[in-house]
DNA sequence: TAATCATAGGTTTTT
DNA sequence: CCTATGATTA
């Protein structure tokens, strides 16, 4: 047990609790990845247990691949057993497999968000309603969220908390969006991200058999980032794990930062409740950081009240002071970093991949870009601008799909008259009507167009049917490259691209060459044993941008915070410290959560080792327009004694700095003025205001008698509970507002 | 049906 | 600023 020898005490008392459910409280730079890799080698090594029977989930792939790669190192190729994967990927191929259980094909097509918002267009289209109110993105995050607590379109449309809701944000049809959607996604054949968990609950809950398999399978299941969990994920481990009862959850509730999709921190938080006997551990001591730079951190979420008690420290020298610089404009601030990052590089002999620059949203890349670029520093930025979600790449892909699952409507929409072949909007929707009104599949109506169509858009169709008929038998035939390379040339999509001489149209024909490689590098890999077309499409349409990126060169890292947890840099640059954009306006509207915000700070400045720098601006671009900024709030609740303002910056005291320039050049009434967050309106007389420390409790403890407090209806008491499908409802009888039947996945209550 | 032009409207974070 | 959609004409 040579291994166990450089881990500090927690940590090794994490690595021997091998059975039984165990929760890891890692602070950040606490070694959690260290534990979690030691903890696979030890069940296999000293516990003897099979490789295969060790499932870990993580949230990103780069995460799975790194652990891999470090169990691998650490005991060699046998970790090529274990299972090791995102929880959408597994699930993925779980589904991939059970499918036919479902009402599925095996080749059921992966939506991504681009497809759903397209479909969610057309529907709001169909039904007649206003796009301006039913904006696809918005009604897309409500349908997402509803599907991540469960609650099916049948339960929805029943729920009165739900209802309420909807009538109260004036889109009452979301309910009946959410049906159609859900509907045509069937009739598609298709699954968004989603349905992959939403489908695993339910295949789990209609077939006994399947969950006894799988949990025969994984005897021990471990789940990386807990605190990202939201209920769906959790119910699929829960259920898993609930034969063998060996689920280890390595989270940090301090770095909670996905609520926007469905993460419930409640997770981790209430994860006692639902284990009895379960041992936490807490893993308190950072090996990453100076102390400057830990004590910045925590007086940074000292301030938030929803978290689990611990104390992050470090045995590390104090270091440099947190630096703080100010900027008078954007391109003045990117000026500062890249003059920064160049000095000190130099200075230290330090490489350009020893820092890095973290921004909130990714339109701030801009800027740094050209001052990077004006210092001849090298730079790559990772995420924004997906390569997947390219138009050329979308294209080709839409073929492929389109060749896998001929019920695919979004890659059918996209192709049917790209190259153009003549078959215009009126010939698209003439199509798609005849196959509504008979009830047929999609592909009948191609293969007998001219049953539905005339002249030439008859022929033209009747080709289309024919060109993909024959990638289909291809497809039969052959692996996944040779159907890819065949279809990209004889689509003609290749030909139109090398007839663009434009360096956009250059930029494009590469793009696709870059893909049908990634598909040979694929088809090449040992370990995919499934080579055709449908096996590679839907491991691709879980990959993202970061995971494809195997570029090795020297260069300064840029990123959105969100991009950059579990890193770690020896200097990090915060730029952007300005109200309204981080803390974000957004997010301060409509989920009116602060305390999310600063743990995205507290990510953000966990990730430096040595060196943490913040800047803002006062002035700052935004849609070609002048904004005046204002210094975050953030700045304040730091802690001051870890701070120093910059010579570069104003030498002011920090309460000083607030309003400073405003007022001055503010154009067009575009004056950055602080805006009190909207306050949202009730829905009807009796409103009810949630006590000051109201917390929602994880709802899954709830019984029968217990009381109450709903953030809209007050106190209550709960008459009834029971079960239906993948749902628990509650019947309470409120004070004010008499008997409600609330979904208890989706309900805010507290339990007094 | 295709191509061209005008204008309106939108940008948080991601599997 | 950029894109995505809509109207107009060939």
């Amino acid at each position: 047990m040579e291994y166990l020898k450089g881990l500090n005490a927690p940590q090794k008392e994490a690595v021997e609790h091998t059975d039984g459910p165990l929760m890891i409280i890692a602070g950040a730079g606490s070694g959690k990845t260290r534990v979690l890799t030691y903890r696979i080698a030890h069940l296999i090594y000293s516990k003897g247990v099979d490789p295969f029977q060790i499932l870990s989930l993580t949230f990103t792939n780069k995460a799975a691949a790194e652990m891999k790669h470090r169990i691998e190192k650490l005991i060699g190729l046998e970790a090529r057993n274990t299972w090791m994967g995102t929880f959408h990927s597994t699930f993925a191929k779980i589904l991939r497999v059970e499918a036919p259980k479902l009402g599925y094909t095996s080749n059921f097509t992966i939506y991504d968000t681009d497809d759903s918002k397209s479909l969610v267009r057309t529907i709001v289209k169909e039904l007649r309603l206003d796009d301006k109110v039913y904006k696809p993105a918005a009604v897309l995050s409500r349908i997402s969220g509803a599907k991540n607590r469960l609650i099916s379109w049948e339960a929805y449309l029943e729920d009165p908390y739900i209802k309420a809701d909807d009538e109260a944000a004036m889109k009452p049809r979301v309910g009946d969006i959410y049906k159609m959607y859900q509907q045509r996604l069937f009739r598609s054949g298709a699954m968004d991200f989603d349905d992959l968990l939403f489908n695993t609950n339910v295949l789990f809950r209609d077939h006994p058999d399947v969950l006894n398999k799988y949990q025969q399978r994984f005897r021990y299941v471990m789940v990386d980032e807990f605190q990202d969990t939201n209920l769906s994920q959790y119910l699929i481990t829960k259920k898993l794990a609930a034969v063998h009862q060996n689920i280890c959850v390595v989270g940090d509730d301090a770095q909670s930062i996905y609520a926007f999709r469905g993460a419930d921190i409640q997770n981790i938080l209430n994860f006692e409740s639902d284990y009895p006997d379960l041992k936490v551990v807490k893993l308190e001591q950072n090996y990453r950081s100076t102390r400057h730079i830990v004590e910045a951190a925590n007086s940074i979420i000292a301030k938030n009240k929803r978290q689990l008690d611990k104390h992050v420290w470090t045995a590390n020298d104090k270091g440099d002071l947190v630096a703080l610089m100010k900027a008078s404009s954007d391109n003045e601030e990117g000026r500062l970093v890249a003059t920064t990052i160049f000095e000190e590089r130099n200075n230290k002999k330090l490489a350009n991949s020893d820092f890095a620059i973290l921004y909130r949203t990714n339109s701030q890349s801009r800027a740094l870009e050209e001052a990077l670029r004006k210092m001849n520093l090298p730079y790559k930025i990772v995420g924004g601008l997906s390569f997947y979600q390219r138009k050329e790449i979308k294209d080709l892909m839409a073929y492929l799909r389109f060749t896998v699952n001929s019920e695919d409507e979004e890659a059918f929409k996209r192709i049917i008259n790209f190259p153009k072949r003549g078959i215009g909007d009126t010939s698209v929707e003439k199509i798609m009507v005849a196959a509504y009104e008979h009830d047929i599949p999609l592909w009948e109506v191609l293969s007998n167009a001219s049953h539905f169509l005339s002249g030439r858009a008859a022929n033209s169709t009747s080709d289309f049917a024919t060109l993909i008929k024959s990638f289909r038998i291809e497809a039969e035939r052959k692996d996944a490259y040779e159907t890819a390379k065949k279809v990209a040339q004889q689509s003609g999509l290749l030909k139109e691209l090398y007839e663009d001489k434009t360096i956009e149209g250059l930029n494009r024909y590469e793009n696709v060459q870059e893909l049908l490689n990634a598909i040979k590098e694929y088809v090449d890999n040992e370990e995919n044993t499934d080579k055709s077309l449908g096996a590679f499409l839907q491991e691709i349409a879980l990959l993202t941008d970061n995971d494809r990126d195997k570029d090795q060169s020297d260069a300064v890292t840029m990123m959105t915070i969100h991009a950059s947890k579990g890193l770690e840099f020896k200097q990090v640059f915060v730029v952007g410290l300005e109200e309204d954009l981080f803390p974000s306006q957004m997010m301060m509207q409509s989920r009116e959560d602060l305390e999310e915000e600063r743990r995205l700070f507290y990510v953000a400045t966990t990730r430096a080792m040595e060196k943490l720098y913040l800047t803002y601006a006062l002035t700052r671009y935004r849609y070609g327009r002048l904004l005046q900024c204002e210094p975050s709030r953030f700045l304040d609740e730091i802690d001051p004694n870890c701070l120093q303002v910059s010579k570069r910056a104003s030498t002011a005291p920090m309460g000083a700095l607030r309003g400073e320039g405003l007022g001055s050049e503010g154009q067009n009434g575009y004056v950055g003025i602080k805006k009190k967050p909207l306050q949202r309106s009730g829905t009807t007389a009796k409103i009810h205001t949630p006590s000051p420390d109201f917390k929602p409790s994880n709802t899954q403890n709830l019984q029968e008698g217990d009381r109450v407090e709903h953030p809209k209806f007050g106190f209550g008491t709960v008459q009834k509970i029971e079960v239906e499908g993948l749902n628990r409802k509650a019947s309470i009888t409120f004070e004010n507002f008499g008997e409600k039947t609330l979904l208890l996945s989706f309900a805010k209550l507290r339990i007094l």
